[in-house]
DNA sequence: TAGATTGTTAATCGATTAACAATC
DNA sequence: TAGATTGTTAATCGATTAACAATC
C-alpha cells in the first residue's frame, strides 16, 4: 500500500539501500530477504519491510527480493533515470576534485556546463565539462534547462547567488558552502554537504565515547 | 539535569547549533532566546531547550542565552578545544581541495601529515602539510599521536587500508569513499561523507515535490 | 507439501512538543 | 515589581519493532 507522506527519516535512507544493492549486483547475489539485508546493513528487516512498503510491493513470499529488480525500482523512486540537468558554480578545488572524480551519471545527472570567474581557466574543459565566465551565467540559464545548480563557491557570496538563482527559475541546489542556505519558497530543494558538520559530530563522538 | 546516553538525532543538531552561534557571534550579537535561535534554525525553542538540558544549564530565566558563552559551551561538548590529530591519505583532487581550503583548526583538528603514492607531489608541502610516500605510513603511526585518518582514497582499497590502520590502532575515520566503511570494533568511530547520498536525496525531493 | 518470507496491522518505544512552576 | 524566559515534567506524536495471516 502507497504511503502518501514519505518521512524524512525514510528518504534518507533511500540511497543507503540503492548503494547496497548496487553493492549485491556487483557481487552477483541474485536474491535476498529483508532479514540478510538487515544484517548487512545493521538495520532491522521489519524496518526494510516498513519502508519499501510505502512504494509499493517489491518482494515476494518465501523468496525473499530479487536484487536486481529492487535496484531498479529504488533508483527509479530516487530518480537516477531521469537525467537531471546539472551545472557547477565555483571550479576551486572542491568544484574542479568533483568534475574530475564524482560519477554524477550514475546518480542521473548530466553536468552540462561549469562556471567561475578565474581567467586561467575560463574556456578551457575539465572532464568534458566547458567552463564558462560568470558573465554568462544568466545567459545560460535562460537558454537552458538547468534543474541543479552545484553551489563550490566561497561562503561570503553563496545566499546571494542562490537568491538571484531562484529569481530565474533554478529550484535545486546542492550546496557545499559552510552556510545555511534558506529559501521562503517551499518548491525550492537544499541538499546541504557540510563537511565541518561531519568532522565535529566524529570529533564528538571522539570525546564521548 | 545531565543525560547519559545522548540521542543520535541530538547529537546531529549540535554541529548546527555550533554553526548557528559561531554565525550569531560574528554578527556581534550579545544575547538570544531559545526562541529566537529557533525561529532562525527552523526548530521549536521546547527542542533547544531539551536539547541543551542534556548537557546542562546554559540559560538564565527572563533572559536567554550569552552567545558566546553558549557557543563556547557547544564547542566544549563537540570537542573543539581538544586539538586532535588528523591524517589524510590519499591527496588527489579531493585530498588536496580539502587541505587547501577546509578549515581543520576550527573543527579543533591539526593536520599533521599526508600520504599518497604518486611520485609527482611526495616530498611536497601543501598548505603547510607535508605529503609522504604510503611506505612510510606504519612507521609515521608508530611514532606519532595520531586520532583520526582522512579516507580520501580510491573506493576499492578503503576497506583493506582502513581494517589495517585499526590493526595499527586507529579509532577514527573521516571516510570520503562512497562506501559504507564496517568494523566490528565498537571503539572506532566512522563518519561518512558520501556525496551520492546527498545528490541522490536532492533528485528524490525534485522528482517527488 | 513444508518452510520461508512477504506485506501489514498492532504494540512499543523514543523523540518532539506543550505546559508551567521557578526565577532572573 | 512585571515581563520574559528558562529547565523540566507531562502529553503527544511519529517512528521502529514485533507479530502474524497470507502465500510463494
Amino acid at each position: 500500500m502507497k504511503k502518501q507522506n514519505i518521512s524524512d527519516a525514510v528518504i534518507r535512507r533511500l540511497p543507503r539501500y540503492y548503494r547496497h544493492l548496487n553493492d549485491l549486483c556487483n557481487k552477483g547475489v541474485i536474491r535476498i530477504s529483508s532479514h540478510s539485508l538487515g544484517v548487512k546493513m545493521g538495520i532491522t528487516a521489519s524496518q526494510i519491510r516498513q519502508d519499501f512498503s510505502c512504494f509499493g510491493e517489491f518482494g515476494q513470499q518465501g523468496y525473499g527480493y530479487n536484487v536486481e529488480e529492487l535496484r531498479s525500482e529504488i533508483g527509479h523512486i530516487l530518480g537516477v533515470d531521469q537525467s537531471h540537468h546539472l551545472i557547477m558554480i565555483g571550479v576551486g578545488n572542491l568544484g574542479h576534485a568533483l568534475l574530475q572524480n564524482f560519477r554524477f551519471s550514475q546518480c542521473g545527472f548530466a553536468v552540462d556546463a561549469a562556471f567561475d570567474i578565474a581567467p586561467s581557466i575560463i574556456g578551457t574543459d575539465i572532464n568534458g565539462v566547458h567552463i564558462y565566465h560568470m558573465d554568462e551565467l544568466e545567459d545560460y540559464i535562460r537558454t537552458h534547462k538547468v534543474d541543479v545548480v552545484s553551489l563550490t563557491v566561497p561562503k561570503s557570496i553563496a545566499q546571494d547567488l542562490a537568491d538571484r538563482l531562484t529569481d530565474l527559475g533554478i529550484r535545486g541546489f546542492w550546496n557545499f558552502t559552510n552556510l545555511e542556505l534558506v529559501s521562503s519558497n517551499p518548491e525550492v530543494k537544499i541538499e546541504n554537504i557540510h563537511f565541518s558538520d561531519s568532522l565535529l559530530t566524529l570529533s564528538y563522538r571522539i570525546v564521548n565515547p
